[in-house]
DNA sequence: AATGAATGAGACTTCATTCAT
DNA sequence: TATGAATGAAGTCTCATTCAT
């Protein structure tokens, strides 16, 4: 019926607002928002979050306190966009990505040092974030600012981080635990090794953390005799 | 009568301070001040410390906001009071005891096993103090209001911490390694399997404890050949 | 047995807690509530009730801002407060008193000119609440400030007044005509007459208030022939 | 051809601003001012003036903030614009018109009748201006944005409906009093029954106004012994 | 010493107005 | 000229601390 298909082309791309490139205003738009994360999550790590004022904010970012409500309606809103963002990162360095071995123990080393650059990367971020306990998630107090970051269970960091184990008790790799216990245990750790690594300058923050993934892989692993984990005793 | 009074009236008591027991006066101000911190204790706790407002601790502790003042002059110094005698109680149930075992081994267990039991008697606090990393000196951010609690470094249970893990290197019942390191793995670990333990009613918190205390003893245990820990190499 | 009764007496006044004087504390209280709504009162008169700033209320009334919400926990409550009071005023000046005559004209008379004192001494009151047109309870927009004053309807002055000129329906001394546009009618009148005088200084408040009630009093008066009021026709 | 081209263009137009028509420019200038003041009045309506936002008028007119600041230099601007537009229509409205009767009582009835429809026609306007007392000059609180709308005393609704009335008494179809309180006693009279029609989906507003209209002359109609009216008593 | 109201600095947020594009 | 983001003054409300009783 219908011969001419070049409109239904170019129809169904408009119905999807594809890849046009962004106006000069939408990246101005991108920029100052970025700077005012970015001025963020500089004074959130000296000052902590309830600390952090608005006015430091603006100023460190060069800009007015108004610009900032331009860009976020609240203080809340300005932590977890900074949260979801960030733990969108940390969740696609801790993903399986297709080169990575298929081998328990090696997987576990190469997904953390990606996490771990990453961490080092945005060590503003992080130092507040883990001194926090932002991605430990059950530890966040009810009353906290970002307790509501992320409403998605399964889009949590976190699960992420069971799931890894739960697989390495599977291959063996892992002598048979409490998944939950040993997340815990790890995440506690790791953040204990990099927040001491940040504050310390004569420390660098990728050594520390790949050193004590290996404090963790000795811990869980199996030994000679099949004797579980502790607690399982 | 008495020819010398003075001398015991004033004297006696300023310059030896000597055993005299405390007046009804020092009792009923020692009372207070408990009270105060132990509603502080509670409040701290659900409100986080800059969320904690006078106001509701004096209510908690059955007292007008004046009274507080009366025994603290700052909110700080409620923080810091707090912090100094439960970090007191923490060094104290860490100390090597008379009975304890010469063993290294089951010198960590027994010890860690006293601090758990006080951690898990006062859950209030330490469910905001390991949140707030209060007992990890290097990491809090030194805008916090704890940050000044402790001036002497060998007043720290960290410091503690590091010198019986040293200790363990001593016996060959540590692999070698840095020690500050290994203090940091520890006690970030213990950190996240006790504040999650608090947390989930359905754990114990001493068996997760000493689950996590296992964990640590296996991760450091030197292996057959000697290979001393990770970073060493 | 018991020979002395005076416990008695104070047992059964404390349990009811009755006539106890107020204490010196409540006296304060009362006084500074009262002076803060004194202020304010001038303040809504001077500025409108949204051009009115908690500090200048406070300033007049010779306190500070923090004391000010020591009493009154919003901007809102103040204004409530105010329009509550002054209404329980009026409805009382407007209420049939025991001496009041049978007779609706005469009654009429008697209760506006009650209604019309108060209103002069209330003129700061008075002179924004009539702008604002507070009592006219169905022309307040629901977007206004004190639109949640009085959820009782039957506490409301504008509901008193219906019921007055129902009364004068009955008794013949009021055309019968739809009552509720009455009502409107003549408390939009008195509103009119009121205010201008209130601005008016060659002008008694009184005296023009009384006038307007006899303009009224001629305007509903039935003719001869019974013709009723307009609209009926 | 045309020897003198010159004078027409700059000179003519300047000097004595004759007819010609509007160029296109100034067309569309006026239909911008006319949706600016079109969608104040609405936003005025619900919000009140003082609540007003100017991005919310900018929003309802369809442009931007910064274009109605090209045609308004600040909020008041509009708000006065408008006011004096409708005062102008209302007076309009209200004048005396060729074909209008000769007798008051009917010009009186007719010339009200052509304000009722004006004032139901905008609503929007008239449920604020109304309420806010806009017309009724002398009783606008001076902090008010719209005190300064109309400089000259002899343009105001005011006192057009003074006029009226005096010649009404001059005629012997109002009895004899103080016309400024009988105009007072009008205006709001029917302020409170239009308004009140308004809001009441169940009422007409004109049928409700010239109801109130003879109400009004009822009460102003001169009784058979030629008794004044109350005050002047 | 206990009390609890008074104080006022300071935080968050809104919005009229300006300005660069 | 239209645009809409940037600006910052100003308002509301909170809460640590002081003080009169």
């Amino acid at each position: 019926m219908n011969g001419n298909k070049a409109p239904r082309k170019a129809g169904g791309a408009a119905a999807v607002a594809p890849k046009k490139p962004p106006s000069l205003r939408q990246k101005a738009k991108a920029l100052y928002r970025q700077a005012i994360l970015d001025a963020a999550e500089r004074i959130f790590a000296t000052q902590g979050i309830r600390g952090a004022r608005i006015q430091d904010i603006a100023k460190l970012a060069g800009m007015s306190v108004g610009t900032v409500y331009n860009h976020f309606a609240q203080k809340e809103e300005i932590v977890v966009a900074l949260i979801t963002e960030r733990e969108k990162e940390l969740r696609e360095a801790f993903a399986c990505q297709p080169h990575d071995p298929q081998n328990f123990t090696e997987a576990f080393r190469i997904r953390h040092e990606r996490v771990i650059q990453l961490i080092r990367t945005h060590k503003d971020f992080f130092s507040f974030a883990l001194y926090e306990g932002i991605f430990e998630s059950e530890l966040v107090p009810s009353a906290s600012m970002f307790s509501t970051h992320s409403a998605d269970e399964h889009e949590r960091f976190d699960r992420a981080m069971e799931d890894l184990l739960e697989q390495g008790g599977r291959e063996g790799a892992v002598a048979p635990t409490d998944v939950v216990r040993l997340k815990r245990y790890h995440v506690g750790a790791m953040r204990g090794v990099l927040m001491g690594a940040m504050k310390d300058p004569s420390r660098d923050v990728v050594e520390e953390g790949l050193a004590a993934v290996e404090l963790f892989l000795r811990a869980v692993r199996p030994n000679a005799k099949g004797i579980p984990l502790p607690d399982i005793v």
